[in-house]
DNA sequence: TTGTAGGCGTTATCAC
DNA sequence: GTGATAACGCCTACAA
């Protein structure tokens, strides 16, 4: 009356051999240590018996789970699913599994997910929450689990991690508005305690200098999250500061599009009155009303990127992996236009 | 030289007392047992070493991993982030881990994925992928693992799921156009082997039949899948067939941004010349150009319903769980208005 | 090429 | 209240 029939040692009772025999053939390393006919009539009862491994004893015998942690700040933020999507297949072909957290963009959640990861063995993580100086990120550390960070990064970039060149990406947009005829810039940035936030506001500041033009403290603005509500907030105070601009420079596509709302709540057009850049390109960027002029951001390919590094890492824990930067790329759209002569 | 010098055992030696006290006293059930000082010393100790428990060996023992999966099939349609996100966390509470899948729409890789999953000994599984007659389903219930469906059902609704009741949903967009004005109903829809797309069909016959008008399948279309570019396809042949309708009904909000595309590209503008309806209210819907009327379901809810559902079940196989049909609303916004009087 | 034996970290069932 | 022991399903030297 045993409880699963259908473990290595039931396979190895039908096949009359001893269930080491069966596990070596079982494993594709060991298979060929034993005799063909042997290997496949074990194949045969194996697959006629429905047998699968069970991982647990497998982890608990190689303390390898053959598992991934990967921890977002927020699904519903469009930028993750894509990259979320990419690690979970790139990591699903080479036999991981992957664990999905969303932290609410809240520490102590991070830290309650982290601890039961943890417990469940993880092999790695890959971390889409890191703040500049980040706890969590250190006690990855001190846990030696290998982890690479997506999106953002921490300071000083000490760790490895997957981002894209965000003062780049907001130059891109400064060219091209100043190209366009625009001198009064207005910034619209995120929390400068994540590194994302932080180079473009560092990235407006330098092209703006760049074109000899004044980035002016007064019409800039750092939102407490990269949400729409946040962004209508700032773009309402901008309006109500009444001190002149032609055009914003979000640091987001969620943050552009609560600008659309402000500026609309107040009368102005978009682009005829002001003009607006997000960051992200996120899904359905160009069915907005107007159509989003934005930095389009490789997400899956930094997916992947992420989940082959860590692949590599947990393969031998000891390389120092170079961390990858990509480009973002400016795509113009209906959101930007030559500043009206009125304003 | 042991290996982990932070588990049971090595607590048991610090704390002077035998490893199968310390799992006592690490289980919060069991910890009644142990007399409250040794506990106390106990714990002390665990937390010094930031001791974890080691989930495979608890579950290779108990057989009961504390892990679910949940199964979709395209984690970038905005539909799933808030109901995966939501199953997370309803998950998380009961400290159950969530191991995302995305299948990208193709039945072998679920199958793959599948199969992974049981190895890992998941507790139960939430599937977001459920065909009309889905061999998948079959399988899962041959396994006896518990498993709940969420957004769609299978023919017969014979096992336990959360959905939204479709073809009311489509009644209420039919209600809409029909009191706006329309008599002309296009109907662009899904893949008919998916409940969803189904009932939204039969909903749109039953609402048309109801108005006394014709549902006429010469300006119904069936689309592969629902994404964007189906829907530009489909809107397109409905426009190049010239026959008359004022009003596109659309199955999913993407379909419905196909059409935008379409009658753009057609010179037709939206609301003036054709209305269109969405169906989920997806992330941002409100931002579209036209602002998308459409059906609102409550994800986030379905998501919690369908985890607490699993979790009842994984309490208690036995038990037959009831579904659950939430209902959709209206949410009416500019991309419906009267109809031209020139078509 | 195959079998033997021990153990991964924990829980469960005894006995003391 | 606590300790001893076996077992969960599998892997892996080592022996044969």
């Amino acid at each position: 009356m045993r409880k699963n029939p259908s473990g290595i040692k039931e396979i190895a009772r039908r096949a009359g051999v001893h269930h080491s025999t069966v596990s070596r053939v079982l494993n594709a390393q060991t298979r060929s240590l034993v005799s063909g006919k042997v290997a496949t009539d074990i194949l045969h009862i194996a697959e006629a018996l429905g047998y699968r491994r069970n991982s647990m004893a497998v982890g608990l015998k190689t303390s390898r789970s053959f598992t991934i942690g990967v921890i977002v700040p927020d699904l519903t933020n469009p930028v993750f699913p894509p990259i979320v999507r990419a690690v979970e297949r790139t990591m699903g072909t080479e036999g991981y599994v992957t664990v999905l957290a969303d932290t609410d963009n809240s520490m102590e959640t991070e830290r309650i997910v982290l601890d039961s990861l943890y417990s469940r063995q993880v092999d790695g993580l890959i971390l889409a929450t890191a703040l500049l100086n980040d706890d969590i990120v250190a006690e990855c550390r001190k846990r030696l689990v290998p982890f690479v960070l997506v999106n953002r990064t921490i300071s000083g970039a000490t760790a490895t991690s997957v981002v894209t060149n965000d003062s780049y990406g907001i130059r891109l947009a400064v060219e091209h508005l100043v190209e366009l005829g625009h001198r009064k810039l207005a910034y619209v940035g995120g929390p400068l305690n994540a590194s994302t936030s932080k180079s473009r506001h560092e990235g407006f500041r330098e092209a703006m200098t760049a074109h000899r033009l004044k980035a002016d403290p007064r019409i800039m603005y750092e939102c407490r999250s990269l949400t729409s509500d946040a962004g209508s907030t700032a773009c309402q105070s901008l309006i109500q500061s009444k001190r002149r601009f032609t055009a914003i420079v979000a640091a987001n596509d969620l943050l552009a599009l609560g600008c659309y709302a402000a500026l609309d709540a107040a009368g102005l057009k978009c682009p005829a009155d002001v003009s607006v850049t997000g960051y992200n390109d996120m899904p359905f960027a160009e069915h907005f009303a107007p159509p989003l002029t934005t930095l389009r951001i490789p997400l899956t390919e930094m997916g992947n990127q992420a989940a082959l590094l860590l692949l590599r890492k947990m393969r031998d824990p000891k390389t120092v992996l170079p961390s990858v930067q990509l480009q973002p790329s400016l795509v113009v759209r209906g959101s930007t236009a030559p500043p009206s002569r009125s304003r």
